[in-house]
DNA sequence: ACGATATGAATGAATG
DNA sequence: CATTCATTCATATCGT
């Protein structure tokens, strides 16, 4: 974790989002997972440290993810879980190991959207609350493409608890030539924001018999 | 591409992986794996079949970890994993090799620190109240005699079956001579912080004009 | 010496 | 935010 060992043999691509060419494996169109790459992983330590990022905002986790994009496939959820993860195994260490050895505990830590930081997947779906976080960490940047902070994303049900018992899928964004829309029943993936594209694809249905759109947990 | 390093030889000098059999090899600090010595896994045994220890709270975590101590250097993470990987080889042993010993999974599972599930940093602070598994969950320490109880009698959490996309393709990896360029680098850090100090804050590089730096590779 | 297996370690994903 | 599951990589150990 901290340190760096990314064991990369295999991210950055070949995954399942690779251009189907010389495909050596012929593996379903099921995602295994998100390998993160080196810089990836670079940037998201950026961030951790350096910004002091700890639960990006929904919006601050779309500039991410699309920030990231550059550097190989990655979905927002990838970023949401990341940041989740990283801190709750730092934070993990220290109570376990918790002895003397460890320390360190400041973090530059210093702008942090004070007020959203714990806006929750469920409650997602039913708030309209979009705080202007503008200023915080991440959104200082990333000018180019700027995700709807107040428009009608509000209520884009991008948490991924809002998944009902599906199975783990991945939503292929591909930067240009989208798959989406064609024969799979259901997409509850994450929302999708494309700056290349068009702008934004999230499915927000899971299921069609579910009927409830705006789900309110 | 992947920067992939190569990792580090650390074998060299035999430290760990002594070649005595009923030896073992408490390392020195540099060990990248550790090596549980036979009376760590006894213990280890004897809390997961007899204390029903599956996962192990922080708090047990650190004194079993103490405790273990004795027996060669061992830290939080160890145990940790350990309960952890057994557990889940546990139940992918049974899976795969289907249920020989059929029922009678219950284990006496109810020694489990009532809050066990619960550890909050909160709780963990400073609380007047010691559960009683300070001499249930760590005291079974050296039984010296078989932990087996009566074999897997461990499943207790888990038992509706939670397995239906059990995938896997192409994922072979070359085990065994190939060398796929391992990388990972011999960290041991988990008392550790590792100061992440790369100064490169990609989301101040908006500057150049006003552009798009989306798509700048 | 290999090759295979067992197992420590790490981490993405998910749930409560 | 805490805890757990699943998957995978890497290496120690053992078998041949």
């Amino acid at each position: 974790m901290e340190p760096q060992q990314q064991q990369n043999q295999h991210q950055g691509n070949g995954a399942c989002g690779s251009s189907g060419k010389g495909n050596n494996c012929h593996c379903r169109p099921t995602c295994p997972r998100w390998t993160p790459t080196t810089d990836q992983i670079r940037i998201l330590k950026e961030l951790y440290y350096n910004n002091g990022v700890r639960s990006p905002t929904a919006e601050q986790i779309q500039k991410i993810s699309a920030r990231l994009r550059q550097y190989g496939k990655i979905e927002g959820k990838n970023v949401f879980y990341w940041f989740q993860n990283y801190k709750a195994r730092e934070r993990l260490k220290k109570k376990i190991e918790g002895s003397s050895t460890s320390a360190a505990d400041n973090l530059p830590m210093h702008q942090r959207p004070a007020a959203a930081t714990n806006w929750k997947p469920e409650d997602f779906a039913n708030k309209s609350r979009s705080q202007s976080i503008t200023s915080a960490g991440v959104s200082a940047t990333l000018p180019s493409y700027s995700v709807y902070t107040g428009g009608q994303m509000g209520d884009h049900g991008y948490g991924p608890v809002t998944m009902e018992k599906n199975f783990r899928d991945c939503s292929i964004s591909s930067t240009g030539s989208s798959v989406v829309g064609g024969s799979r029943s259901q997409n509850y993936g994450w929302v999708g924001i494309d700056p290349h594209t068009s702008s934004y694809i999230f499915f927000g249905q899971k299921n069609s018999a579910d009927g409830n759109q705006g789900n309110d947990k």
